[in-house]
DNA sequence: GATTCTTGTGGTAACGTTCCCACACAACGG
DNA sequence: CCGTTGTGTGGGAACGTTACCACAAGAATC
């Protein structure tokens, strides 16, 4: 009954018990070949009474291929990253392929690190969402990876998997426009990353399809975190004279932020202050009011970005970049200017 | 300039190059051994040049040592666990070790299925919030872990860390009798939850030792989410009367909840409907009013873990139990009672 | 000058798989 | 009756390491 304390079975002991060779074991259990009914019998028996289970060790390093992939995303304590994650997770799970999380923090020097670590424990793949001044790191990779977010571009030929940037940016400058605020304060991310220069470039082209001047606009830069958004929207709020402020940040953690700054200065959102975030994060439907802002599918991406590096690793026909479209979710953070008389105030929820 | 496309450089090509056995590499990168200067040398300057780097697979397989640890958490999505995810991330990359990341979603069935993941990679070991009907399959486990949370009495042998639950659940108990509260309804988890169990058992005993009739609080049950929280509040609700109502709930997702309820129900959190929240998750930062909450120190649960965890492999004296405090984060959620009068209603944020 | 000790090094056997080749045996066609 | 085909099986080699043992050459000891 009681087993010998440490050793774990191997493919042999399985092979002993069952009075076969360790050749016909594995067959039984790679499924392949042709073998008797009998034998099959014997050595799944043995497997059940061993307690066998594979090394995944030996095995990756008989075929190459270690059931690991890796994911190397800035901050796993990001709710809208954790979605990520999360659905990366799942579909791998799905193919029997466990998942080595990383995160980064936006550091370059953190980041060559993971992928460090993710070669040597030969993953084999990874799914990444990259630092701005990494690419050299990238270019030496030397795995098949697939990158998330916005910085396809700099990587012509791996594919990607994102969210649409320009297709999510109209969306709000449309909803902005529409509740009359067309000229928005923008609260964007530290200008070395590359989100920041795709979301200002669509709000660029949206203006100039509009004939309108797109320098017109004011414009923050500030970490994308709480405290970023924060910081941000008090200098904002500096530069603000006493008309209607309308800001679009560049992602929902900087957006409440923002509204905590907007409450600090004594102001009211949306009477005073409409805010507009970017991500879909759960805790904005917590705030007071509630936040409005553009979905991002986080955990699609996350699932889409394993289904491409699967393809990617088994070599199939590579799929290229995937923009998943955006959504608008309406809570409560945006004034609605374009009905005159008294100010009309959205319900949170 | 460019290299063969497809194969890594093995301790054998950097011997090979350095003109010296693999050996001496091998003594050369683990810095064991008596190794002359001029064959140091030559190892290091043809390992940069091969951009050698060790395999783990191989590694592991011939010590026995994976460098791999596995975590098993209910929702890598619930900020809670993010935070001791994050924590056990960077304390094992301290140590050069990656970290397997899952989610049980408390599902029993998976739970088993991610333990049998990890056996398979041959994790060295695992960090483990237990489903609470999994203890069979956790015994079997057969390798190295720490339980995280409150589930360690079921195993008197092993090491877990958790925060503080009998001086968080009195921390609470106590601002709330402070506040006028001294008997307020228990908003907890589904009844299998070990955590329920001790939450429960707290209060319990705080109660007795204040002459107070435990079976006085009203109970409801619900599942450890957003929506559960608001489907609880609302049954909460049904039942009240007039007077005002306070709330401890087991956790922040469902504190949330109860106030999203308690808004729905044209009431008003703090002035009709106290709520007290568990965890400190950054969202209750946010939401109006601000949640008043006993703050679990989730990241260091996640350093100790590991810690534990090393300690454990390394079969290093066992260092037991670990039972972190608890602080009260005071935010708005909670009315003042004890100051008869106007109702003193605390600012959020 | 023979013995022992140091210091540095090389060779080789595992670790647990998978993959490929070889072989035994039966059945079959000529 | 002998070659051929098919079926089921066993026996290695290889994957990239580490751990151990052996050994060469010079230094130190008596």
């Amino acid at each position: 009954m009681d087993k010998k304390p440490l050793r774990r079975a191997t493919i042999i002991d399985v092979a002993e018990r069952a009075g076969v060779s360790k050749s016909t074991v594995a067959r039984v259990l790679a499924g392949s070949g042709r073998i008797s009914d009998e034998a099959r019998d014997s050595v799944l028996k043995a497997v059940a009474a061993t307690g066998y289970e594979p090394n995944h060790l030996a095995v990756g390093m008989r075929s190459g291929r270690s059931g690991l992939l890796g994911i190397v995303i800035p901050d796993i304590t990001n709710p809208f990253w954790a979605e990520v994650a999360r659905g990366a997770q799942d579909r791998a799970a799905k193919d029997d392929i466990s998942l080595l999380v990383f995160s980064s923090d936006w550091d370059a020097e953190k980041e060559a690190r993971h992928l460090r670590a993710l070669r040597r424990a030969r993953v084999d793949g990874a799914i990444i969402n990259p630092v701005a001044d990494s690419f050299d790191d990238l270019g030496r990779f030397g795995l098949p990876f697939v990158l998330i977010g916005s910085s396809a571009e700099r990587f012509p030929d791996t594919s990607s998997v994102g969210s649409d940037i320009p297709q999510a940016v109209r969306l709000g400058m449309d909803v902005l426009t529409a509740r009359g605020h067309a000229a928005p304060a923008l609260l964007l991310g530290p200008r070395s990353r590359l989100a920041r220069a795709r979301f200002l470039r669509t709000v660029h082209e949206h203006c100039v399809e509009r004939d309108f001047d797109p320098a017109a606009l004011p414009i923050e830069e500030a970490e994308y975190t709480v405290e970023g958004g924060r910081q941000g929207m008090a200098r904002l709020l500096a530069r603000k004279g006493s008309e209607h402020l309308a800001v679009f940040a560049a992602n929902d953690l900087m957006a409440l932020g923002a509204m905590m700054a907007v409450r600090e200065a004594g102001l009211r959102c949306p009477e005073d202050v409409s805010i507009l975030g970017f991500d879909g994060i759960p805790a904005g439907a917590f705030s007071w009011p509630g936040l409005t802002t553009i979905e991002k599918p986080g955990r699609l991406i996350g699932v889409r970005a394993v289904e491409g590096l699967l393809d990617e690793i088994a070599g199939r026909p590579e799929h290229g970049r995937v923009y998943m479209p955006c959504r608008l979710i309406e809570r409560g953070s945006l004034a609605d200017l374009s009905v005159p008389a008294p100010v009309r105030v959205a319900a949170g929820r």
